[in-house]
DNA sequence: TTGTAGGCGTTATCAC
DNA sequence: GTGATAACGCCTACAA
């Protein structure tokens, strides 16, 4: 069994309450003391629990995030970025595929929940009103990642598809190219399809280009292989 | 605040011991109650925290996941099942990203034995003696993943890359190939680069076809670019 | 069938 | 400067 901070005291003969002082750096200890107990805690090997610390802290240092199907590349950036920036601030992310849109969701937020994670980061898929209430009763904070939400005041961080599709598209035009294609998500997606196509028609009709709809190619999954066939 | 056992034992006219018992579904108590219970619990969006859980059970129903950069596919095919099965089982899994080999790997294992997961996935890489050592002291499972290890005992689940590349080899030369070329990673790399290469050669020399050097074409990274410059 | 009480490993508030 | 001691939220003998 790992040692605890009981072991430390002991062997450094002083009280826990001195132990944690200096565990958490904070007054009260000559140097002494603070050498004799670093001294103790070095032969055992020992490392602080953080369950039992984030059951009186109060914060667990680990954060939820909610992905969809993470074989899109795209994603798996997001998740290195994230993990990375974590680790940098001393935290760690507990990684959940919501696959089957909806069904596992609230499965996972209750686990999150039940596990106390500071905070949820949410990925690539609608804002459901029932995500919503649950984790706003959790009382933790969370931010959009690569959606946003028009009903609920939720930050988010993400690229304004419109805008992009708009963007890529008349530089294809102020290029000199006539026929335009474009592969994109499912028709009636929120996020991959109506305001990107929205963007690449402006663009077009911005400078009287007739819109093909035979150039527009859909596809549901962001699979690499799906772009390739589409 | 979220609502604690005390509180719900408090609605339902109980002690906690009972709630407790209900929840963990063991014997010792009426139907009766069991209602009154279930009922304050669900009245109350009580949901069971499970930090203290944890801190009195030793399990945390958390698992980590070490792994090298995640841009590869295949990396990421290994998260998406894992997770998966994980979730199905119950637990959560904690994603470390090993990126800058070996520097953070000790810090990674330091923050998940404080954090008291309950078991181990190390994925892609060597286990040096320092890691293994570790989490032996850790005391919990671990597994190598997509490794093994020659020299210490630890259990493990990856292809056996010289019969994979063998084979591979032997099936082109029975398809009636003769100028036969190989990508693969770096000469040196005990997982991806000798054993690939020795049953490359092997295959080749089983069947008289000459080796020549110039077709064993490597790479130090497993990102899609680098295969397709190859 | 039910409740009381001690303990899991820490932190924090008191005294001394 | 240092040490008891009461929480934190839950589980579990032990009683009743």
């Amino acid at each position: 069994m790992a040692y605890t901070i009981k072991d430390v005291a002991k062997k450094a003969n002083v009280s826990i309450a001195t132990v944690s002082r200096i565990l958490n750096n904070q007054v009260g200890y000559t140097e002494e003391t603070k050498r004799k107990v670093l001294k103790a805690i070095e032969e055992l090997g020992y490392q602080p629990n953080a369950v039992a610390r984030g059951l009186i802290n109060k914060r667990t240092h680990t954060i939820g995030l909610l992905v969809p199907k993470l074989t899109s590349t795209f994603v798996t950036e997001l998740l290195r970025g994230i993990e990375k920036v974590a680790h940098k601030a001393g935290s760690n992310v507990i990684v959940c595929h919501t696959e089957t849109r909806g069904i596992k969701m609230m499965k996972y937020l209750q686990m999150l929940n039940e596990k106390r994670i500071d905070g949820l980061i949410f990925t690539s898929e609608v804002l459901k009103e029932e995500y919503y209430l649950y984790v706003k009763k959790m009382g933790i904070p969370m931010v959009l990642l690569s959606t946003q939400s028009d009903e609920y005041p939720v930050p988010y961080v993400k690229v304004n598809d419109r805008d992009a599709a708009y963007t890529a598209t008349k530089y294809l035009i102020e290029k000199g190219h006539k026929e335009i294609g474009m592969l994109c998500g499912n028709k009636a997606d929120l996020i991959a399809g109506i305001p990107r196509i929205k963007g690449f028609k402006d663009a077009l009709n911005d400078h009287n280009i007739p819109v093909n709809e035979n150039h527009i190619i859909f596809s549901d999954e962001f699979f690499f292989k799906m772009g390739l066939k589409a």
